[in-house]
Parts: C-alpha cells; sequence; structure tokens
DNA sequence: GAGTATCA
DNA sequence: AAAG
C-alpha cells in the first residue's frame, strides 16, 4: 500500500479507500447519524458554536460545550449510547494503526463547505501510545499540520475522499486543523461537504 | 494564501 | 488551557 511520511510518526495513505469502500463507509456514517444526529460543540467558557458538526461511535465519544473538552459515553443531546463503530473503519484501524488493541472512540466530524477546524492537538484521551487514525470522505479538504509546539512551522496537504492519515510516535501529539474545503470536489456527499473519521483509543488497555 | 498573535 |  502507498504511504508517504509527512513528518516523523505522520504516515499519509493516498487513496487509502477506494470508491466502493467509501461508498461502504458512507452509508454505514449515514447509519450512525441516524443513531447518534450531528450536533454543534461549543467552545468551553465561551460557548462560542463550531463551524463543524459532529458525533461518535464507540464505546466514547468526544465533546465540547461551555464546561469543556471531554469523553463521555453517551450523546450530548440524546443522552444515548454512541452506536458501533463501523467495520470498514475497525479494519482500516488494523490495518494502519500498529496497535494490539481495538479503538474505543470514533469521532465523525462533518464539515460544511464553509467549515473550518483551528489549528489544535488531540490530547484529550489517556493513551498516547496508541496513534490516531484518520479517514477522509467527500470534498477535498486544505489539512495543515505542524510541531508540538503551536508555533512550530507549519505545512499543507490536500485531504481527497479516500485517503487515510496516521499520528503516531513522535506525531501523535503534533498540531493540525483544516484551513478550508474545496467544494465540488467530490460527488461522493450528494449534497456536498467532507466527513471525517478519526479512531482513537482514549483508554490503556484492552476494551473492557 | 500562508503564517502569526491575542483573547478567553 | 481549549478544536473558537
Amino acid at each position: 500500500m502507498n504511504s508517504i511520511t509527512l513528518a516523523p510518526g505522520l504516515a499519509y495513505y493516498p487513496d487509502y479507500l477506494d470508491r466502493a469502500a467509501q461508498d461502504a463507509l458512507l452509508k454505514a456514517v449515514r447509519e450512525a447519524t441516524r443513531a447518534a444526529p450531528l450536533y454543534t460543540p461549543r467552545m468551553p467558557r465561551t460557548g462560542k458554536p463550531f463551524s463543524v458538526r459532529m458525533t461518535n461511535c464507540g464505546g466514547l465519544g468526544w465533546v465540547s460545550d461551555e464546561h469543556g473538552y471531554r469523553y463521555q459515553p453517551t450523546h450530548p443531546e440524546t443522552g444515548t449510547a454512541w452506536p458501533d463503530i463501523p467495520k470498514i473503519a475497525l479494519d482500516a484501524w488494523e490495518a494502519l494503526s500498529g496497535y494490539p488493541h481495538l479503538p474505543d472512540a470514533c469521532l465523525i466530524n462533518f464539515y460544511e463547505p464553509s467549515a473550518r477546524m483551528g489549528l489544535h492537538q488531540d490530547k484529550d484521551e489517556e493513551e498516547f501510545d496508541a496513534p490516531v487514525v484518520s479517514l477522509s470522505l467527500g470534498d477535498t479538504a486544505l489539512f495543515r499540520y505542524g510541531g508540538l509546539d503551536r508555533k512550530d512551522p507549519t505545512k499543507s496537504v490536500k485531504l481527497r475522499s479516500g485517503d487515510a492519515i496516521v499520528f503516531g510516535g513522535p506525531a501523535r501529539l503534533i498540531h493540525h486543523g483544516v484551513d478550508r474545503l474545496f467544494p465540488g470536489s467530490s460527488d461522493l456527499l450528494p449534497q456536498g461537504g467532507r466527513l471525517n473519521l478519526t479512531l482513537r483509543k482514549v483508554k490503556v488497555g484492552p476494551i473492557s
């Protein structure tokens, strides 16, 4: 499988999922969002809404509101447990993570054409030995990544539908974000936009 | 468009 | 302190 090392620990797999796999994953995501609808996260303290809408699958989901960032086992609006992680996503984790346990969290981000994600670190997990595996569906995104320090220099790469990226080892905690989408760049989602799935291991050890 | 800074 |  084709992989490009963008930085130490940061592996990029262009076209990791073929079109049939993308269609299958999209179908699974639609089923997940039927059980756990996309909601609008808010910033801690200020309550300012994100432009990206989110939901989760797996035992734990990442949420953000006035009270802070955290992982929790239920949807913040419906109060019900998150649906299961799609099989195709688990397969990607097993193929790409190099980690001996299944993920316990899968954050699903939906970007409308105008949505952005500022430069940030994924550091709300307890297990930093496990990588974060990211899968892109739909419109191309301009992805920015830097270093452990927020002021470290950054580079950009376009992430297209079906691409995978893995943050592991020295790249597990690098800053990253999405500067913009390229509307109309994919016909996978009829309404346009981009879906991103990030698989994580929040708790140390096997899933209980 | 890319990169940095500041607030909170 | 924060993916704003």
